[in-house]
DNA sequence: ATCCCGAGGG
DNA sequence: CCCTCTGGAT
């Protein structure tokens, strides 16, 4: 198997072509929205979040009006997203500060987004880049990790330590889409359980594609 | 390391 | 039943 730098490139190339230039799947209008829907999408499916967004934005198109709502009310709101309770708390906490410190604006840089409570690196990249077009990293979820672990694009289990490997492996330019370009694939032939490798367009530049199925160890 | 938490798939 | 879904705070 050819080592790291040599794999990237073509990896990127392959994907970029399979998954064309789209974005998240969470629908959104605004920086606050995605925002708010990248909150609820922990542990969530993105069509999860979609279900309940649309209601939800509607009642509540500002942020003020987030901050001063009923924690009770939302948290019912949000039930079926999961980790209502802390989920409620992250988004009228960053809906207040957001008010109160930024003017009303979702903030357009890491280090003010990642003060937000419930924020962090992964949503921040995602705001960044879905919103702003902006790339200061690059979003680590489930699917990245997953991923970037199988392709053997790194070894480290925490996000931030895996972002950091990415870094310095993947152009700066494809940081912007690297996140929907795993994240896509993922979902389309990689899941967590099954692994449809036969099927799979990067096999040959695969560590794991002979662990999952024997025989692929000779398609190098 | 553990907790938060619902919903769907196998 | 167990695992997983675009995580983050303690």
């Amino acid at each position: 198997m050819k080592d790291v730098q040599e794999r990237i490139g073509e990896i990127i190339t392959i994907l970029s072509q399979a998954y064309p230039r789209s974005r998240t799947a969470l629908r959104f209008e605004s920086p606050f929205q995605i925002l708010v829907a990248t909150i609820l999408s922990a542990q969530c499916t993105d069509e999860k979040v979609n279900q309940i967004t649309p209601a939800l934005f509607r009642k509540y198109p500002t942020p003020s009006d987030f901050a001063s709502a009923d924690p009770k009310v939302l948290e019912q709101e949000i039930r079926p997203t999961g980790f209502f309770r802390n989920k409620t708390k992250s988004i009228i906490g960053a809906s207040k500060k957001i008010v109160e410190d930024f003017g009303g604006k979702v903030p357009d840089n890491m280090e003010d987004l990642i003060s937000l409570p419930g924020v962090a690196r992964k949503t921040a990249n995602i705001v960044l880049s879905s919103s702003f077009k902006k790339a200061e990293g690059i979003a680590v979820d489930t699917h990245v990790r997953r991923l970037s672990q199988r392709l053997g694009l790194s070894k480290e289990q925490d996000p931030d330590k895996i972002e950091r490997d990415l870094m310095e492996i993947v152009p700066k330019d494809d940081w912007l889409d690297f996140n929907y370009m795993l994240v896509n694939h993922g979902r389309a032939v990689c899941p967590s359980r099954k692994p449809r490798c036969p099927e799979c367009q990067l096999k040959r530049l695969c560590p794991s594609a002979s662990e999952f199925y024997p025989g692929n160890e000779l398609n190098l």
